[in-house]
DNA sequence: CCGGATCCGAATCGATACTG
DNA sequence: CAGTATCGATTCGGATCCGG
């Protein structure tokens, strides 16, 4: 351990020691939307290796940033201390930064719940929200997102399966967005809303169009300013 | 490369495959100081294998974060471009959120330039800053910071080395802090200015011991509540 | 000295198989 | 469901070497 250690006496330093190693911060994210079973977190994160993620959560907890909890029915989940849920201002600032260079999707990139869910909040602009019921599908994800007096929250819905807690808001959304990849260009401002339709980035299945203007202003993150010069 | 891909359509994961090699972040820190070269970043990073230096700066630039310049005497340096700059409030907020957890340092653990002067900029609070000029020695480590109106200048001074541009501050500066690695509690709330001096941890070597006061309003991350209840 | 490249043993990661 | 065990493929760390 010793051995690995960065040898400074340093914030940001000791923050990489303890969420630095692969896969660890995208552990956080996905426990950050909420406790998640092991089982659940596997499938969140399919490309992790099963001994990987039994090696990170096992670190998290050495550094305090996760706690196991067995529940009281069946199984455990594991979630995150305060300590842990402190890394959500890392985990958003990352995720915007990262938003300019995500360009178009690999060959199998898939999008899940968790990772769907920390980009509307990452994009989420309190002070441009205007009160609305968001259901949104991507790829085969479907949130709901609720806003309310510039507060968010999404929550899972639907296939595959039923949420895991009642709270799923009732009553009608005000749109159903199906979406792909494209959403990203709405998102970052590259194009329109009426573009977005016209080019089939994505539907407004249920709803009026307007509502989609709305999202649009709720969920942005401007682009860098040209690289070139500076 | 493929391979090493995490398969998700989603900008933490974005980013994390483009800073999340180990030493990424900390040559990012390093740099966000200003331009350096090769040889000061091995010697800001000791522990740091200079094949991964060198791995590292190759992959930052080809992720367009970092830019070799070359210089018009002679050498070269490594600058961060607009993008690679864009990572400051991800640094700063990972700075912020380990400044938690670093407890007492470890044996040989270091402080250099860099790492002091982004803890200077992670604990600055804009609002509650003084106009002021410091004088703060850590370790070996000498640094001037200017406060004014709002706005945090950071330099590093003499020993070893007089600063590479000419840009010291003049005049005298209101305080001169002479500190070890128990600034930390000050910073954090842990102990008042008075109590710092009484134990030890400082000394204000130059300059009202009034200054110290300001120095901690200006600079402070306040702990974490409690994390035994939730 | 600056700016690396090379080589090699040690540690980590990824993939798959297996278990209580 | 919640992980261990195993093993080959990578990566990292440490040291040395090399061309300007």
């Amino acid at each position: 351990m010793a051995a690995r250690s960065y040898g400074q006496y340093c914030g940001v330093t000791t923050a990489v020691e303890l969420i630095g190693e692969r896969w660890a911060m995208l552990i956080v994210r996905d426990l950050l939307v909420g406790p998640r079973r092991y089982t659940d977190l596997k499938q969140g994160l399919p490309r992790i290796p099963t001994n990987i993620l039994s090696a990170r959560l096992k670190e998290l907890q050495e550094g305090g940033l996760v706690r196991r909890v067995p529940l009281m029915n069946c199984g455990l989940v594991y979630e995150l201390t305060s300590y842990g849920r402190a890394l959500e201002p890392v985990v958003l600032a990352l995720g915007r930064w990262g938003f300019q260079a995500m360009g178009e999707p690999e060959d199998g990139d898939i999008v899940t719940g968790a990772s769907l869910t920390m980009a509307l909040r990452t994009a989420f602009r309190p002070d441009a929200a205007d009160d609305a019921e968001y259901e949104l599908h991507v790829g085969d994800v479907a949130l709901r997102a609720s806003v309310n007096g510039g507060q968010l929250m999404v929550a899972q819905i639907a296939p595959p399966a039923p949420p895991v807690d009642g709270r799923i808001p009732d009553g009608e959304p005000d749109a159903v967005i199906v979406a792909g990849p494209g959403i990203r260009r709405l998102i970052a401002g590259e194009i329109t809303p009426a573009e977005a339709i016209e080019q089939e980035e994505l539907d407004v299945v249920r709803g009026e169009v307007a509502h989609l203007e709305s999202f649009a202003r709720t969920f942005h993150i401007a682009p860098l300013k040209d690289p070139v010069i500076v």
